[in-house]
DNA sequence: GATGTCGTCATCCTTTCGGGTGATTTCGCG
DNA sequence: CGCGAAATCACCCGAAAGGATGACGACATC
């Protein structure tokens, strides 16, 4: 789960199960006499309501990420379009759609941008005035974000996904 | 695990959600017993049960289509990539003449290329098949004609004088 | 007013880097 | 042949970077 946990879109879903979550359950609790009264077994009632909670549970999952991936796609379909207009004299425009969906804050950015440019953390800290600590931290966060174990891929996977120069 | 669960919170949510569900496992389990020897209603137990299964089944659903998610992800980094770097028409001819005159060999070359690529001299080392501190006297003599203190630096220095893509 | 995010800073601990120094082998060239 | 350049590897040591975790204030959102 992610930062899309956050959206209204992922509460409302969280609802929406609730909601049918407990309609399920009184489904099931309905027809549960039916069963009974066919005598047939509590375990094999109990795994059929298993296997029926499962797939739902399934289900909803897939529900869920569906309008997740949505939404990731349509962010792809511009970003594919924004390096192909602009080809060669751009004065670089970073691609903020990407660095949305990757959840990486302007901060953490120019961070990213100063690491690239070869700067040490203690620079860094410098020249932001701030500590290297916070840097550090910055630091960590982007490359979780970026999927970096070294600043030097951090940067290098920068450059890849257009948020560097 | 996941691209997108960088937060340290959302982490420890995920924990705490397993805890208690492991916990929910456990008291049903444990309840189930009773429920049974004191002959409680069938309709109470099988509540429960598809209570617990529901849960289980969207956690189920959330991991798989999570997992899925992450290798869409990647698939879709993938394609913007390649028009990212295809625009650039140029094989990328390496400025040799430079390298010659800062005296830069074409085994250093190598070495500052992979360090570009965001590998660690222990990565580089396994890749071309020699020790690690030859990897890391290679690129301190690279550092050393590009008059750079750390990797990130001598790679951006790299891109500049023409060296590297 | 609770919750979440962001930026800030800290501490502890491990791994990686970088600098320094020296050694060996291979290969080409005068 | 001897010389030098290049590549290889080793060891030590200090500095830098990275991971994990916790905390706190500001601010926004609900």
């Amino acid at each position: 789960m992610d930062i899309l946990l956050h959206n209204t879109i992922m509460k409302r879903h969280v609802l929406i199960f609730g909601f049918v979550g407990g309609l399920l359950i009184a489904t099931l609790q309905y027809t549960e006499y039916r069963f009974v009264i066919i005598e047939h077994s509590v375990e094999l009632y109990s795994a059929l309501v298993a296997i029926l909670f499962a797939a739902f549970g399934i289900w909803l999952g897939l529900r869920i990420t569906r309008s997740r991936e949505t939404i990731r796609e349509t962010v792809v379909v511009r970003e594919v379009l924004v390096p192909a207009q602009a080809p060669a004299l751009e004065p670089f425009a970073p691609n903020t759609a990407r660095q949305h969906t990757l959840g990486i804050t302007a901060r953490e950015l120019e961070i990213l941008t100063l690491v690239a440019g070869g700067l040490s953390n203690r620079e860094i800290a410098t020249q932001l005035f701030v500590s290297e600590n916070t840097v550090k931290t910055h630091c960590a966060r982007t490359f979780d974000k970026l999927v970096a174990a070294r600043r030097t891929q951090a940067v290098q996977r920068g450059k890849e996904l257009g948020l560097l120069p």
